[in-house]
DNA sequence: TATGAATGAGGCTTCATTCAT
DNA sequence: GATGAATGAAGCCTCATTCAT
């Protein structure tokens, strides 16, 4: 049960396990609370080697951040299948986050709790994949409007508040969802869109969004 | 004959002054990097005084939690009035609570980031006051299905889901205006509110969610 | 024969013992080799009363550096009479200062090989006290030419290089009078007087310098 | 198959790369600031390679020790004539002296500075040098008293003060003359050539020491 | 001959907290 | 009611040094 203690690997090798550690021990105890120490002890190395390898705290912070959030975007990214409508890609961007957040929840507490929490070098870095998020909701809606052959003029700073909620609605649902039991990725996604798409209004109207074909069964009733 | 130094002062105002401080502090710097030195420089007494009136760093905190929830609480509760539709209910309390973030970045600094990021004292207390939020927007969502004339067969879950997620957009927007020069608490309501009661898809449409007469002009494009 | 653990002091009387402490061990360990853990003990103090009361290490080694400096530069201005020709003034201050260094060997290790040692805070700190010492040299040489009747056409610069080459030479009987057994203060003082007013040529021809009156007999056999 | 990586090299080659970049980093870091990782880098070899060629910290700089203070006396050595007489001996080793330390700045910090203040296994290198140049500069005023026919009744221990003076008068000079522009090392030789042997007393009076036939232009005017 | 991988030990600094007045 | 004096504990970081190849 003790732990073979495995020795001499290739560097990468111990960078990533020290990076696994990191983000574990940040995403549970926050970034100021989390001690070298136990980095390194999780990591099952010695402390000098994290710092040869990652250089400080700040640096292996901002290392996992980087990290996450490129793990993040690109599960995000290849989700969607660019081409489709704004609603089917959004749908499927949604269920991309909503999965990947479930299941890396120390790297989702990273960048949703720990990075924005801490101030500047640590910030900046989180706000730009937040950035990028907004961005690509931001033109999905700017697609939405164009295929509802509306001219666009939705004032600029609208449509980037609209992003605003959109995004913050899928980060509050990430939350609910991985903190609520039985809920999937799918009924969050699937509740996303209603919220989003058909609006309150709308579904107490009883009209709600429709997935598409293969998507079909959207009800909240359903365990996928 | 000894100088005129310590001002006597009944033990409330002290308290305040010194929960005053404290906001501040753990506002700006954040819970693990705000010292308790600094605290009671700011607050202008010695820091045995502050462990006398408030026993531990801890203690001094969520007691800041405390107070900074049970005034935004406040704040949203005295802004709605009961008797209007579920909309304007709705519209009344987010106005509410767009202009005390504003007006108290600090709170809520500490009540969005701090408590949530620093583990369990802390996160529960202000989870408590997010669940009242919440059940405050759940219920109004029932009262619209039944102003609606809909049945309430809206599964139980997916409402407290919708709540979650327009409580999080609430959030999110809040963020976005206290950050974005040049956006006031009405306007980032009015975004709310046009995205979460009309959805995307009816605003694609040009069927945005409209306010009712005296608070009319909802467009993004004034300037209050 | 265990110390009385003595305690609650002013601040005055803490921070001399930390200084007497922290000379101490700076003069005979080094300034990188002088632990504030070796230093707190030394001054019968915690290591954070230490760090309250003098900041850092830096601090602390700044602080040693200015005091010691200012004792030895008004040791040396204390026993000099103004007023006196210029063998007489260099006569006293050579005196004072072989006997101050010599009551205050970790003081004066500070300051000739410590603070030089070490860079740039430290080396300006006390390369200022040694300009003073120069300069008060250069002015005495400057008086003697004027003393002998001679025009000061000697180049400044050449001025200059005598003073270092005087101050040299007594930084070295220092060093040489606190190792040699036997050798005291003033036969300390009575060699560089030989040595840098009568210089080597005149010695060999039996023409020492001879010390005033009171001062009497300078030949090196005496034992004061 | 490999990349040609390892330049294999004869232990004298490396040795000496790596003693060179020793002097380097403790002439200008100091010998504690300076990191064996810096040295080994500067060297352009592994660290292994030095603790395999040098031992330990301790023993390479001891090793730096004492190349630069072989250099430095046989520099001195072979500058001196020794048939002539003891002034002339003395300002040919002077010379050498001053261009030797001129040109090692590094080499000269590591034995007036970082030698001395590190404490006894390094102080006792280079005292030992120290009293090989105290030796040679003793019998000098021996010889000299000799030249001048005077029967060597100078207490033994006085010649020892005035040879120290001497060489501690050059050493400042040797600090004086790299630290000021355009002092050449001639010009500080001549300097403590005027000091020592003629005196302040007889410069002042207008009797300066003055160099031998080709040497002549002593004066601090020139430029050489 | 030469090195990438690894660590025990120790140093500086800060903090929450308490005592004695 | 109020504070100046004081500390145990812990955290970040670096360094000299070695092992295994």
């Amino acid at each position: 049960m003790g732990s073979v203690k495995t020795k001499r690997m290739p560097r990468a090798v111990r960078e990533r396990q020290m990076l696994d550690a990191a983000v574990k021990t940040f995403g549970q105890r926050g970034y100021m609370a989390a001690s070298m120490d136990e980095i390194a002890e999780l990591a099952g190395v010695s402390k000098p080697l994290v710092y040869l390898y990652l250089n400080s705290k700040e640096d292996l912070f901002t290392a996992c951040i980087r990290r996450e959030a490129a793990a993040l975007t690109e599960a995000v990214r290849s989700g969607v299948r660019p081409g489709l409508g704004a609603d089917r890609q959004l749908w499927a961007g949604a269920r991309a986050f909503f999965t990947h957040t479930a299941q890396n929840p120390d790297g989702w507490a990273i960048l949703h709790l720990q990075a924005r929490t801490h101030g500047e070098p640590f910030a900046a870095e989180v706000a730009a994949m937040r950035e990028e998020i907004v961005a690509f909701v931001t033109q999905l809606i700017v697609v939405a409007a164009r295929e509802a052959h509306r001219d666009p003029d939705l004032p600029e700073r609208e449509v980037a508040g609209l992003a605003e909620a959109l995004v913050g609605a899928a980060e509050s649902l990430a939350a609910w969802a991985n903190t609520t039991p039985g809920v999937s990725a799918r009924q969050a996604a699937a509740t996303l869109m209603n919220f989003a798409w058909a609006g309150l209004g709308n579904l107490m109207e009883g009209r709600p969004w429709s997935a598409p074909d293969a998507d079909q069964v959207l009800s909240f009733d359903d365990r996928a």
